[in-house]
DNA sequence: GATGTTAAATTAACGATGTTAATTTACAGA
DNA sequence: TCTGTAAATTAACATCGTTAATTTAACATC
């Protein structure tokens, strides 16, 4: 009765062979520059096998996208935070940056990558809105903890909308590294610098005077 | 001698022709989702006859792009700003995100997508850091003039660096929206919103404290 | 008016893409 | 040994960006 167990074990093998591929080839040509040919080169297959294991490219994309976001996730569970809340938002959003310069095409497709966005499964609704598997939920559950104490203005106490626009600060300038960076318009101050007064700005800009 | 000038002509119109038919179906469907044959059908044209106007695809992007570039550069000019430099920035930013909103695709296309960002040519350098037709000299002229008004802390007196920070701050906030806004997985609060406590926390946190 | 020149446009084709359908291979159970 | 089933392959289709060769059409020159 094992024989069941064997194939099913090969079975996630392989696919994961694919997955490995395809996030390698991804990660470096990014998702126009990549073929199902090339995939399935890489682990010696012929490129239709892939859709034994998945219905499209589509399909294999998102199932990468929903893997990088429980990575993000981990980086976020896996570093030490400091005890106040502000000094925790201000790591969050370096951590956040780094994630984005070290994988800029991790980042694209999660990101930056216009999605059709359908409903979220079961799988998904488990994860959301739980701060060690959901980034975003960590953010806000740190956004809570300071508004709790004191720590914002008045007009800034909505969690989520705080959550949000600390966010798009940081995305704002990730994304901008991303899609510009090789832009000779514009003569660009260092990327360390943007980051930094970035994070000084907005955050000076929400919290109460000190 | 009149044949010269009118086959010229006739040549600026049919690759006006080819730049509208591409630029609606761009907006549309996006880059990927757009082929040459589409365009050249729209038009009743053969698809090979593109090339005789544009290098390739990308080219003709690329040419697009300019034209949204002044188009933006357009709007500002266009709209009457307030004597305050910093009630300038505030309808600056806004004045952007309105763009953004209204012509998610352009958008898209002008900065989201990664470009391979090449050399500028003579135009390109007539153009760059003329306020009138340079949307962003137009920012960083006003952040300029703030500056030189005493208004900003005395971390934040580099005029680029503000510049880039206030653009990637709005530019953050319309980016999500566009490649996010769909996503169920975070409970978006309201775009004005968003947008509004953006603007007030970046500035506020770049400003004196009055 | 016939001829040659030139630009504009077309047709045909190449290699590559995502994907489907039909077919083969491998192997467990009877 | 025969059968059924899952996994993988081959062949094919339509479409893509792009190039090369060819035709069309309008002009200039004789």
């Amino acid at each position: 009765m094992g024989v069941k167990e064997r194939r099913e074990r090969e079975r996630v093998e392989t696919r994961d062979k694919i997955l490995d591929a395809a996030r390698e080839l991804f990660i470096n040509k990014g998702y126009d520059g990549v073929s199902m040919r090339q995939v399935a080169d890489r682990i010696e297959y012929s490129a239709t096998a892939i859709y034994e294991y998945f219905d499209d490219k589509d399909a294999l994309f998102h199932e990468l996208c929903q893997q990088d976001f429980a990575r993000l996730a981990a980086v976020f569970q896996g570093r030490s935070m400091a005890a106040d809340p502000i000094e925790r938002l201000k790591q969050i959003g370096q951590t956040y940056i780094d994630f984005g310069l070290n994988y800029p095409n991790h980042y694209k497709l999660m990101f930056m990558t216009p999605h059709p966005g359908g409903e979220l499964d079961e799988r998904d609704r488990e994860i959301k809105g739980n701060p060690e598997v959901d980034a975003y939920a960590f953010l806000k559950h740190t956004v809570e903890q300071a508004i709790g104490a004191g720590a914002f203005r008045e007009e800034f106490q909505d969690a989520e909308l705080v959550s949000q626009t600390l966010w798009a600060a940081v995305h704002g300038v990730i994304s901008l590294e991303i899609a510009k960076h090789c832009d000779q318009w514009v003569e660009w101050r260092p990327m360390e610098k943007r980051a930094q007064a970035m994070l000084d700005a907005v955050l000076r800009g929400m919290l109460k005077e000190n």
